[in-house]
DNA sequence: GCGCTACTGTACCGATCAGTAAAGACTTTA
DNA sequence: TAAAGTCTTTACTGATCGGTACAGTAGCGC
């Protein structure tokens, strides 16, 4: 009875959202099992460390993701603007519209972010530096860059918070939206642009 | 060998802390009566419940908190700018600078979000509620007021999963003083206080 | 001193945990 | 067709899980 699976990347969706619905520690092997289809047989064969490598290997998967989809086009894209316009819309798409928890933040949260330190800062980092760079390229100061990067990366994770929080998708999607406003660069000067959103 | 916590109260400070490091699946008895000090007779002498009741111990405890700390002062004071000074500076203290976990945050993430979802959905209402309320005494509009609230409570929340991800309390510190400046209402316009800020 | 209540320590329960071992089933290669 | 390699199933281990039961002990009112 081989080849059922197959392939171990096949597993590691259903391995992310397993991680994503129940954390780290309250994804059991039972849990997993279910969730793949795998027996614990099989979980061991694909992944000889046990969870640990499990999540790994979904952080490596996500990490991939992001690189292609946001912070490829936000590093290299000929249009900044293009670029930053469709970084939230992937993302919203991506997190369902804060229906969806962020696997990453929520390790960064918990106890494991110890074990997984690493590449929980490379995610977030990769992330800032990206946006970073696209809004250089908008013809902002770094420094200001960076603050803003920072300050829409972080808005982000707390609008998956709040808006699972509140069970309201739309404290999700304003927050998105908003950030549509902050992170365009209209042509105008920054000030012009600032009071168009009427909210500073 | 009796009366030596006495009070069921002298736990919830500890319950809390470890809540917050272990989350609710990794805080297992061993863990909570290794910090507490209590073993288990006396846990579950005092919370017949078991975890569920402790948590929501500690989360009544943490809303009172708020409530006569942050929430009160800002529907309440008579001085609305200082009491969002007052917000900003009492919750970077609790928080410590984002080495802290926000409990409700991560309980709000976590798959446990169902169990205490009244709890925290209205610790995160009450929050935005009260803040809207102080930004209305500002002479702001209340819409307005409304989503500058949530975003102000949402950057909280996300400035701590950053600063954790990251590992650096600088950006909570930085996300803090940029609310600062975005909830102040200093006398001018709206529009001369966004640029003044020269974020955005 | 006596009994009542409040609290504590310990032993124990069945369930579940992560992880191991090994034999079986299928595919591939030769 | 047969050996080798890949994957799955099953049974098992020892540890730990949340929770219960209960005997005991300390302090208080009397």
């Amino acid at each position: 009875m081989a080849r059922m699976v197959a392939e171990r990347s096949d597993a590691i969706a259903s391995l992310a959202e397993v991680f994503r619905e129940h954390g780290y520690e309250g994804a059991s092997l039972a849990v997993i099992g279910k969730a793949t289809g795998l027996g614990k047989g099989s979980l061991y064969h694909f992944f000889p460390n046990g969870k640990e490598e499990m999540v790994r290997a979904v952080l490596a998967e996500i990490e991939q993701w992001f690189e292609d989809s946001v912070y490829s086009p936000l590093r290299d894209g000929d249009n900044a603007n293009a670029a930053i316009t469709t970084m939230l819309d992937e993302t919203a798409k991506y997190f369902r519209s804060g229906r969806r928890v962020c696997l990453v933040g929520a390790l960064a949260v918990a106890n494991t972010r110890d074990l997984f330190a690493q590449a929980i800062r490379g995610y977030f980092l990769a992330w800032v530096d990206a946006l970073q760079a696209a809004l250089v390229r908008q013809g902002r100061d770094a420094k200001q860059a960076r603050l803003l990067s920072e300050d829409a990366v972080l808005a982000i994770q707390g609008a998956i918070v709040l808006s699972r929080a509140l069970d309201d998708p739309a404290v999700f999607q304003r927050a998105i939206d908003q950030l549509h406003a902050r992170l365009a660069f209209n042509g105008k000067t920054l000030n012009d642009n600032a009071s168009g959103n009427g909210l500073l």
